[in-house]
DNA sequence: TTGCATCCGGTACCTGGGTACGGGCTTACC
DNA sequence: GGTAAGCCCGTACCCAGGTACCGGATGCAA
């Protein structure tokens, strides 16, 4: 009987991650180094679990393990200075990041299809060929600015 | 003398990417081995340019580096044997793999949208708060951040 | 007490598309 | 023929987000 704490697996399990994983969170700031049984084994509280599902909700959303850490610290720091950007800030700023790549696939999309309905076929030859609608010439730079990822 | 043969940094500069890519593309399958000077110096023919381009093109389209060689493939032995899909077909699958990249980018457009109007301002407030429009129990498992391109 | 699952840490590897570095050779121009 | 730019090759490194492997230690139950 463990208490309440739960074993790296178990909290593993329960987030739909791996233990390594865990790991590789811990090192990298998302989560506290927990407490250790005598033997030298990670003890989670269960709150463990919830912030595993925190983390990958604001992955899923497109925010970068970097920016997650920082939300989180951010949330914990709140009451004090503000120094970093909340997650009202920061959401917005996802939101515009993630208008741009929409915008951009949008354009992809349209490209496809038009080289799908054209019947393009040799990438070669449509190079050569001036009915195609590939865009071979002008290429706008791809990547909206600021963003990472 | 640059008769009509171009020295590689003619070539890259020519084509907007730098040298190394250059040779990284011939290590990669995407350019054939240019010939060379005496001194072992590649000199390209004028149409590099143009393949550099096709390449980038592709690239834009969503190809990937290992996709467009295959393509380039495709295009050289069409005439004979049919191993590989043509163009038409792989587009066509690209297509389909950007309006679900798109359908999956709408849907994170959409919960971020609605995160800043309800304005949600810490990821571990909202995760107890059930008024929260983000959704930290069900996370669809569509692949991990916001698009890549 | 033994047996086995789990966990520890450290390090290396993966994908994708390059970029950087270093030492040495070639080419071009004056 | 001297000098500077350009190019050669090989190797290592970068980003992100993990995953894989290792030998050894622990935890837990029978």
């Amino acid at each position: 009987m463990t208490g309440s704490e739960l074993r790296s697996g178990q909290v593993a399990d329960a987030a739909g991650v791996t233990v390594q994983t865990l790991r590789y969170y811990e090192r990298r700031g998302l989560l506290a180094s927990p407490r250790r049984s005598p033997g030298g084994h990670r003890l989670y509280p269960a709150e463990a679990v919830t912030l595993l599902r925190v983390i990958r909700t604001a992955q899923r959303l497109g925010f970068t393990l970097a920016e997650v850490a920082d939300l989180l610290a951010a949330g914990r720091h709140r009451q004090g200075g503000r120094r970093h950007a909340g997650l009202r800030t920061r959401a917005g700023e996802k939101l515009a990041e993630v208008e741009r790549k929409l915008a951009d696939l949008t354009v992809i999309r349209d490209t496809l299809r038009a080289a799908v309905s054209a019947g393009c076929d040799d990438l070669v030859a449509c190079a050569a060929n001036s009915c195609c609608p590939l865009p071979f010439a002008e290429l706008a730079d791809r990547d909206g600015g600021a963003g990472n990822s």
